[in-house]
DNA sequence: AACTCGAACAACCGCCTAACT
DNA sequence: GAGTTAGGCGGTTGTTCGAGT
């Protein structure tokens, strides 16, 4: 990982919150050229910032296809049912979460799915801790008996085995009990940057967006609403951190660049199949956002 | 209207791992 | 093989905002 070649003068870097010039800058820049090295994007972005928070701005807030808002009920069932099982790996548990970071996964467990679960322990687990849930939490509570049932020691995996699989794999997620019955009947709905990284889709360059200047979201009039999508299950192949984190930073091979086109029709094809989403949101924001 | 408090969110910090020299 | 560095991840802290008093 050492990056020999990006020398760089030790600054007084800027912290805090971010302002939207520098998340112009940033985003510009990486759209533009990419992040083959986090620590001289903020050097070659104009920014007083270390590229560590620069990967953080962009993975959580910047990078496309981030799905923002509360989250759905079967968002919510993933979380606990994949918090129970995997314990805090919030990495592994965004990655079935498409649109979602570990940190926004991370954060709406601290703040307010840890504290329903527990409150919904201290409750009668046979049905009266619904009162302290909302009305559209009922099946989440039923998820969650379930898998009160399953001391921790067994529900969660060994480290090295839920690691080592680069993430619990979507076959494997399935295996456990109605988890897959809200994958198969709820997913959420994705964008085509959850499944590849801006990476990829840049080092497609051209292919794709016909350019790294106009971009579907760096355009000024651009069609936000025409969000690129995948057309097939190949996508799959890559590692977990790639197709849906976003992280990765390699390459991809020439067929992937195929496997994407506007939105407009939507194939029932295996990728959806897999997954079992049902359709593309219908339109993104200015920021990027899943208008819902 | 002013103040307090808690929830939610954004960002940083520290550690670990892997890649590179 | 050792040292260095960047990337990745989880924990924690800081900030903002809205509800309640």
């Amino acid at each position: 990982m050492g990056c020999r070649t990006c020398e760089k003068p030790k600054v007084n870097y800027r912290k805090g919150l971010w302002s939207p010039e520098e998340d112009q800058k940033l985003r510009d820049y990486i759209l533009k050229h990419g992040h083959s090295c986090w620590s001289a994007v903020p050097i070659k972005a104009g920014l007083q910032r270390n590229g560590k928070s620069c990967r953080l701005r962009w993975i959580n807030y910047l990078r496309p296809g981030l799905k923002r808002g509360i989250f759905s009920q079967e968002e919510e069932e993933i979380v606990i049912n994949l918090q129970a099982r995997l314990g805090n790996k919030w990495s592994q548990i965004a990655m079935h979460l498409p649109g979602r970071t570990d940190n926004e996964v991370k954060n709406y467990w601290n703040s307010y799915l840890k504290k329903k679960v527990i409150n919904a322990q201290g409750s009668d687990p046979h049905g009266s801790a619904t009162k302290s849930l909302e009305p559209t939490n009922k099946n989440l509570l039923t998820q969650k008996e379930t898998n009160n049932q399953i001391p921790s020691s067994q529900s969660l995996e060994p480290p090295e085995s839920s690691t080592a699989d680069s993430g619990l794999s979507m076959k494997h997620s399935m295996e456990f009990g109605s988890f897959e019955g809200a994958i198969h009947h709820h997913f959420p709905e994705v964008l085509i940057a959850d499944w590849l990284s801006v990476d990829q889709v840049i080092e497609q360059g051209s292919g794709i967006f016909g350019g790294a200047t106009s971009t579907p979201w760096n355009s000024s009039n651009s069609n936000v609403d025409e969000v690129l999508r995948p057309g097939s299950s190949e996508v799959v192949g890559h590692s977990n951190s790639d197709f849906l984190g976003g992280y990765g930073g390699t390459g991809i091979d020439g067929e992937l660049q195929a496997q994407f086109e506007p939105v407009s029709p939507i194939p029932g094809d295996a990728f959806f199949d897999l997954f079992t989403m049902g359709k593309i949101p219908g339109s993104l924001d200015m920021n990027h956002e899943v208008i819902f």
